[in-house]
DNA sequence: CATATATCGTTAAAGATTGTTAAAGTGAAT
DNA sequence: ATTCACTTTAACAATCTTTAACGATATATG
């Protein structure tokens, strides 16, 4: 769930976003002013923050700023019903994303949300894809393969062509369809390149007898764990 | 030199439009399916999309799709006969920045365009992008990486490498969509020159064991967080 | 069962790509 | 003209992938 600081003193506004962030799936506080959105702002997390410029007691930019010495990321539109170039250009140096001028489209504010959140989204969370096979751990984004305290450094097709049999543990992975995944091309090269593979990730799990890559006549080979 | 990558199946549509912005100095790519369309975008660089959304083999909001795993921030606009709102906001929904309605005035979709690109360019003037690696914060415009008091000031080419390795973390940057983008063109210094820029942030990068640049043999680097 | 044939196991060499360092070029500022 | 920061080129080492070669094993066939 995306948590949303909304800072508007227009109440009818205020709610309105409320209620149509909500239908979004977002979950929005709405602060009437700028210091009690400060506050809030201290007291809980947020993904991204929508300030009104004009607010009595703080106004959007003042918050602004000191949204930033909190927070160096935190994304935050302005809504401004000035539209003048100075005063946005104001907002981008403290470190706006975007802004967006009253009076103003719903989709076209969600779209702009959304825009941000995907451009952040790529450096926040990352779950990390680890395999377990008996004492060994294979975590696929590193490629890197380890057993105890000797730790292999995979090569990329050695770390792709693990993937996949992990993938398929216990049962068979079908040669064909690891050469196109792997390989694009299934011919005879590939598949001979392949062997080789086979052969250099069963040196790597050779410390632990209770996982081995068995093969299967004609067809593939097979992960046992 | 604005390149512009434009999907359009009908060739009389096709060829109007990519003389018309021939006229206006962008440099257009025209293919006539979306299939070709997105091997094109793989090739090469381009600085925005127009897409038409009913297209054979592939249509324009797949091909966003597609095309938006490869780059996030390449700017989509789509050209559709429906008028459909749901259509319109699917659209937006995978990242597109504008849509335009068949039949349309010429004149319409330049501004359009020159909207985009406007925006665009304010956005990199004025929105402090920041990255966060790990314990390290890379401000984009600063072109400046921190880690903890460390900070390091990076040159352009090292910047918008590194830039580049950001916006496709844990995932690969091809090797020639990195060249094209930051060297123009995809010969054989370029690449070795690369490889030299990857060293050099491979040694910002180390006091950060989670943060690492790994090769893909034959196809790019790829950033894992 | 014996043998032919295809498939697989393994090792090493060849070929290609990448890693790294240093020197040479380049262009702007002094 | 000289310095300085930056980028490219060169050179060599290291690594990765494919290819080749030969032996081993499995399956099919008479």
């Amino acid at each position: 769930m995306t948590k949303v600081l909304l800072a508007e003193d227009d109440e009818n506004l205020g709610e309105l976003l409320r209620n149509y962030l909500k239908a979004k799936s977002f979950e929005t506080d709405l602060f009437d002013n700028g210091e009690k959105a400060l506050e809030g702002f201290r007291k809980s997390h947020y993904d991204l923050c929508i300030l009104d410029v004009m607010m009595p007691v703080k106004d959007g930019f003042t918050l602004a700023q000191d949204i930033r010495t909190i927070n160096k990321v935190v994304p935050i539109i302005f809504l401004t019903a000035r539209s003048m170039k100075d005063d946005v250009l104001e907002g981008f140096k403290i470190g706006a994303d975007d802004y967006i001028t009253k009076p103003f489209n719903m989709d076209e504010l969600l779209f702009r949300i959304e825009a941000i959140l995907r451009r952040i989204k790529t450096d926040v969370q990352f779950v990390p894809q680890v395999y377990t096979l008996g004492k060994y751990t294979f975590d696929i984004q590193k490629q890197i393969l380890q057993c105890g305290e000797t730790s292999y450094k995979l090569t990329t097709k050695e770390s792709e062509l693990l993937k996949l049999l992990c993938d398929n543990a216990n049962q068979v992975l079908e040669r064909n369809y690891a050469l196109k995944t792997i390989w694009e091309d299934d011919n005879y090269f590939n598949a001979r390149s392949m062997d080789v593979y086979i052969t250099k990730l069963r040196k790597y799990l050779k410390d632990e007898p209770a996982v081995e890559i068995l093969n299967v006549h004609g067809r593939g080979f097979k992960l046992v764990v």
